[in-house]
RNA sequence: CGCGGGGUAGAGCAGCCUGGCAGCUCGCCUGGCUCAUAACCAGGAGGUCGCCGGUUCAAAUCCGGCCCCCGCAACCA
């Protein structure tokens, strides 16, 4: 039995989760339905990084502790994913006291090997705020808000020996050891790091300036900065250091996934710890794009950054895991538009699956009393093998397409066949396609429940088949699982028209 | 010369890596069917694939140049 180890970056807890991390995380979600389905051992892990002086500004602000901001956030995070029936094995959260004992005990070893040490950091602070800046705050070097230029101060700090890794990772990346997906962002990879290398990084800071972090072990008057903290969550989550059995069943993991935004760092920063530390590197980094809202920026200040809970609670969350999973390429950038979300279910969802599965369970209400016929036949192409193959390529939109063909193919069969006709005529032919039929929308269940686990459920419920997800994957997309005689019944219209035609 | 993405039918997109009849969804037109959530099926109209040049028997696809749009600029998925 293979292994499958997939991971979401953790989300930063300065605000609610929005559609961008919704997208990650069902991504992540899918292919880890994919490989349980196909019976692999799947651990999958996403998070929330909670450190860092940005919550602890938040934090003062609303007058919390940056615990307790965390906590409720990370909750949201937490709910939102359950809203969307999000399967993950472990919630990994940068507070967790067994985390952060790890990430003390990755300093300690790091240090006594010397790929730590002490040197200095230069911060930009400036004078009118009475606050360091970072680099990204500047605009054309100058503080936005008193349009001066910042005080360069050197700080101490310790510094990570990222430079010494750069010629092992460039290998890795050239040779796919560590495999970077797209292609382009692989070619991007390999050029930033043959044109400009890598410079060691600071990766603490003094405690006064953050003290909502994790106290370096050999020095008390540092807290670690980001890298070392959020990055070891994708190890930490499987138990390590102290978790062995786990560590070596599930590292290193198959995917990674996360957006473009974050690749270099996954790229060089986690990968050299990963060396520093003597363990395996990635396997492979999936990038994906960013969304625009119709067709703007999402942000904050246009407040037009949608809320995953707010589409699940009106549409359903299988609704929003198909449009994002259907309308986007993955690996390119998209937009997001509800009107597009609309169309598609109604086309898609509505007239498409909804309707198909409520036009054949009525022919065998009406035509066989709700029996599945005796007889067994099958015609159709078999839809699993590009379905598959899709899914091997990490295409699972191009995965769903096929799905759709199937659909497409269904009800062309049953527009040649006319079952209402043979219902007078030929009841021999009728019950050979009753069957066709019946067991097609079997094994559309099985093809959708990766995208949309309830749908499939009540699929299956109305096929008379609780137990269908029990079936092994290679049993299950056999043709002739379903057994005659089994009772079938049109439940409730899978997905309901928004807007009935007149 | 900072990095990257994009410009393909009225709208939204795929195809480009690995050249070989320009494809999908929505919308529009015509026809068929009546089992189904007025859904489904067939046919059709609609495109100088941003512009210019090159390579090639053959270019949306490869190469060079230009124009326009959009992100990012080592913690916003």
């Amino acid at each position: 039995m293979a292994k499958f180890y997939i991971t979401t970056p953790i989300f930063y807890v300065n605000d609610k989760p929005h559609v961008g991390h919704a997208y990650t995380v069902i991504v992540a979600d899918v292919l880890a339905r994919y490989h349980r389905m196909r019976g692999d051992e799947v651990f999958y892990l996403t998070g929330t990084d909670e450190h860092g002086v940005k919550i602890q500004e938040i934090a003062e602000k609303q007058g919390k502790q940056p615990k307790e901001l965390a906590d409720g956030i990370s909750a949201k995070f937490r709910l939102a994913w359950d809203t969307l029936n999000i399967s993950n094995d472990g919630f990994m959260r940068t507070t967790d006291a067994h985390h952060e004992d790890a990430v003390r005990y990755a300093l300690s070893e790091m240090y006594k090997q010397e790929w730590i040490y002490k040197g200095s950091y230069e911060a930009l602070y400036c004078v009118g705020c009475e606050q360091y800046k970072m680099k990204s705050e500047l605009v054309e070097g100058k503080c936005t808000d008193h349009n001066r230029e910042p005080e360069v101060h050197s700080e101490e700090a310790y510094l990570f020996k990222l430079s010494h890794f750069a010629p092992e990772i460039l290998k890795r990346i050239k040779s796919e050891k560590i495999k970077i997906l797209p292609v382009t962002r692989h070619n991007e990879m390999v050029s930033f790091l043959e044109l400009e290398g890598l410079n060691d990084i600071a990766i603490s800071r003094r405690k006064e300036k953050v003290a909502w972090g994790i106290e370096l072990p050999f020095d008390p008057n540092h807290t670690t900065y980001v890298w070392v903290d959020a990055f070891l969550n994708y190890i930490t989550g499987l138990g390590w250091p102290k978790d062995k059995t786990r560590m070596e069943k599930f590292w290193p993991a198959n995917v990674q996934l996360m957006s473009k935004d974050i690749l270099r760092v996954h790229a060089t920063i986690w990968q050299a710890i990963l060396l520093a530390l003597g363990l395996e590197t990635s396997q492979t980094l999936f990038i994906h794009g960013f969304f625009t809202v119709d067709g703007q920026k999402m942000s904050k200040s246009l407040g037009n950054v949608v809320d995953p809970m707010e589409i699940a609670q009106t549409y359903g969350a299988d609704v929003l895991r198909y449009h994002l999973m259907r309308e986007i390429s993955f690996g390119s950038d998209g937009d997001f538009s509800l009107r597009r979300l609309e169309e598609r279910h109604e086309s898609d969802l509505a007239n498409g699956i909804g309707n198909l599965v409520a036009r054949v369970l009525g022919m065998a209400e009406k035509y066989t009393g709700g029996k599945v016929p005796e007889i067994t036949a099958s015609v159709f192409s078999n839809v699993w093998d590009a379905y598959g193959s899709h899914f091997e390529k990490f295409q699972p939109d191009q995965a769903l397409s096929a799905v759709w063909g199937f659909i497409t193919d269904v009800d062309k069969f049953i527009d040649t066949e006319q079952p209402w006709v043979l219902a007078k005529t030929d009841t021999e032919r009728l019950n050979f396609d009753l069957y066709i039929l019946l067991e097609s929308l079997r094994h559309l269940g099985r093809l959708v429940w990766p995208f949309m686990p309830s749908t499939a459920e009540k699929i299956f419920t109305q096929l008379g088949l609780p137990d269908e997800l029990k079936v092994g994957y290679d049993e299950g997309k056999k043709w002739g699982g379903l057994q005659p005689g089994t009772r079938v019944t049109k439940g409730e219209g899978l997905f309901p028209r928004l807007i009935p035609n007149p």
